[in-house]
DNA sequence: TGTTGAAATTTGTTATACTAAGCTAAAGCA
DNA sequence: TGCTTTAGCTTAGTATAACAAATTTCAACA
């Protein structure tokens, strides 16, 4: 009496922590984001800008995975803010890239330190190799993930 | 010419690892709730309904990490869609308890199974010890949150 | 030159999220 | 008992986030 396609028992839990894990994970940067003037999407941007340096609206979105006009009003308030600025390309005008400025740098070295040292509290208790592994659990999990993506990508064209 | 708490190397990138991470699990956890008519707070919710059972608004609000007047909110369009129902305390005639209903079961029970699927497509390649292992790792990195969490809440007073 | 297509913005709508203020019922206590 | 305090939730008001659809601006190129 088995379901159709039966999902093997560690798979459903380890999705289940997955789960909980997120939430504990979203919970801390709520937390961490409490003390500075900016929001869990805008978090999510400047790091993007950071990592990529200067991105056009386009690019943008596609990292953050949200539409184009999301993308834009998220822009605006961070651009009211100083945290980046837009830059017409002059090559072609209808393309703006938007560029961290240094309130904005700063910020979000800040928020990522924070969340280094979260955890590094977690962490206390792995010793070099734990933590090593553990990386490279994440590493591979992650090269699949967008293995995957891709895959699925290819197959609604 | 060190920085005042150093943080080691191996934490900042697995810091790293786990926003992309987050990432990539946000974003496939949109693309399957596409096809249903919930949210992702209203998938976080449910979860913790499906999990706990009937719970109060202010059981509710600790559980997703969200003021009450959100959660309010929260459950009025849930139960506007016929997800789940309030039910009033006899007892104590000030206690709403959240009541997940046939339909919001069925729902959360798709999900969670599609949200299942996509993992058991991304762990393909693992076997069941590199599996087992990998939820020993979850396990004692959600305990540890768990944890920390609770001793930064002491210290909050 | 005129049309097509790409990049971004605007418009309009719904959902999230918070604080502060309000309401109702229970608990405490004089 | 009757009054005050507290607990649990909702309402009001504001800002942000998210999307689809329509619009604007510019580039490409037939």
């Amino acid at each position: 009496m088995e379901n159709k396609t039966e999902i093997p028992k560690p798979i459903v839990k380890i999705e289940k922590k997955l789960r909980y894990i997120s939430g504990m994970i979203k919970q801390n940067g709520r937390k961490i984001l409490h003390n500075y003037p900016i929001t869990p999407p805008q978090f999510v941007a400047l790091q993007w800008l950071l990592e990529e340096g200067d991105l056009t609206i386009g690019e943008l979105s596609n990292k953050i995975s949200l539409a184009f006009s999301t993308t834009t009003d998220l822009v605006d308030r961070m651009e009211k803010n100083e945290l980046v600025e837009r830059i017409r390309d002059d090559k072609d005008r209808r393309v703006v890239r938007i560029r961290l400025l240094d309130k904005g740098k700063v910020i979000i070295h800040e928020v990522i330190e924070k969340r280094q040292q979260y955890l590094q509290e977690v962490l206390e208790g792995f010793g070099q190799d734990e933590a090593e592994a553990l990386y490279d659990t994440l590493e591979s999990l992650y090269k699949r993930m967008k293995e995957v993506n891709e895959k699925s990508k290819l197959k609604e064209k």
